[in-house]
DNA sequence: GCGCGTTATCCGATATACGGATACGTTGTT
DNA sequence: AACAACGTATCCGTATATCGGATAACGCGC
């Protein structure tokens, strides 16, 4: 009859804080997630969730049972299922602003010999939308990598670089992991990187993702002025030490960036003026 | 040493079995996949999924707090999130028949001026893995729609037709909507189609899913052969009227669709030798 | 201002999920 | 080959987290 003394009850402390909500829940989607990132055995995922064994399991099963993950039969790897990337497209197919901006993407990707990109952030990561290839590749190619942190490549540097000053402190108090040699992981060097980027408008990288690429990229703005997402372009490193190439590829990336913005109702100038949306 | 394999029932007795498991994580990924096929209000999820509202709304705060289905501010209306999107995306990250195939799904793309898709079943979809257009086609972009009914289109036939035969009296006895005037919802006339299928080894439709469009598809098999997946074609619908054209991508079509099949493992010949993998 | 449809929150009862313990299987090592 | 070590599966009592009816705030149209 050993009563362990349990946490905050609802009379402890000011009313209203009750217990947990739907800790299943956020757990099972905690493993999903977890899943994403490293699929593998199910003890690996219960260590690095610090969950019980049996809970983990039960979890898993269920999941499993529903398509949500697959478990490879021999090994007993799990990975995501095919269920949840039905689901997952389905968030492209209700975007705003991937639907304002497809016919311009499609454009630029015509108008030159670079992949095609955009871009927003989710949390700590760069995520893709829409990745177009020069020979007219639609969703993914390497899908390893298919997302970065912010911190790496010119898309997450715009993006990171027209967040509010708090999330940029929040973001590079966390860890930066370096993805090439060539990654900036000094927040001090990104803080003045970004200036530079937001004085600019654009961003350039070269070789901090893949050694062997470089990157362009834009940011995209709704109505409110806010940065909601950003064009890319990307291309070998050597195209981009042509002075010509790139002046090229920089007019059409921002032709392309501000031709969404405008299709998502922002207008140039006033910055201030219409910050406050009533 | 055969030992008796019997996954022991709870009890085994008919007033053994446990509670129902993980209520909630069964509920919130039902409600996920709800509001991916049709986003909208609380309310109507909630009629939609015959649960009550308390329990609804406690759900969606805790999946919009974490970023998985989003909320448009003014309008309370609910849709997918970002969140869900990275998700998903790690699904193609660790699919074999993906790898196998992109190779080959490349080549053909560059071969001719048709979309190149490579898909899968998943329920009662035909869900497409990978989506090659070539460029400036007018082909529906569109991740509307970017997956189909099992009887719809080409691809959704062939890996019908090639299920077992429970699994497709299964599907048949489900609602067959109709995307043109020209899909065939009549089971028999169904059935028919999928033994011709079979026997020719790959399906061609017209206009079944867009009235504009038609498409040729043929399967995948894995070692064990099982058909996994199928790689389709999808051209405009007079191109389809030239004997010739035809010819050339169901050349093409078989030839990729059994390349992929070899680099999984599939071996022709002797269906059954190796049904049963030691 | 009034009423209706929708969204948010409260609260007690009880069904439900937790996790320690245990048994079974599989892989790697001496 | 036998053992050791690890990974996986299942059982079960208990306390706790969840359910859902009821009620309160909200917002919109009339």
């Amino acid at each position: 009859m050993v009563q362990k003394k349990q946490n905050a009850r609802r009379g402890g402390g000011p009313a209203g804080d009750r217990g947990p909500a739907l800790k299943g829940v956020r757990r099972s989607l905690q493993v999903l997630e977890y899943i994403a990132l490293n699929p593998g055995r199910a003890t690996d995922v219960a260590a690095g969730l610090n969950v019980s064994w049996a809970t983990l399991h039960r979890t898993l099963s269920e999941l499993e049972q529903g398509g949500f993950v697959t478990r490879e039969a021999d090994t007993n790897r799990y990975s995501i299922g095919a269920r949840m990337w039905f689901i997952g497209t389905a968030y492209l197919a209700s975007h705003k602003m991937l639907e304002a901006a497809r016919p311009y993407l499609d454009d630029a990707a015509e108008s030159g010999d670079y992949t095609v990109q955009l871009v927003e952030r989710s949390g700590r990561l760069a995520v893709t939308l829409y990745s177009y290839q020069t020979a007219g590749e639609v969703i993914t190619k390497s899908t390893y990598g298919y997302h970065f942190p912010l911190h790496c490549g010119s898309k997450g540097q715009v993006l990171l670089a027209y967040c509010e000053a708090e999330d940029i402190d929040e973001y590079l108090a966390g860890k930066l992991e370096s993805l090439t040699p060539e990654t900036i992981t000094q927040p001090k060097a990104l803080r003045q990187r970004l200036k530079e980027i937001k004085a600019q408008g654009y961003a350039q990288t070269i070789g901090d993702v893949q050694q062997f690429t470089g990157s362009l990229s834009a940011p995209v703005f709704d109505r409110a002025h806010q940065a909601v997402g950003a064009v890319c372009f990307i291309t070998k490193r050597s195209a981009l030490r042509d002075e010509a190439v790139v002046e090229a590829m920089l007019e059409t990336l921002l032709r392309t960036a501000q031709s969404t913005s405008l299709a998502l109702g922002w207008r140039p100038g006033g910055r201030f003026l219409f910050t406050y949306r009533i």
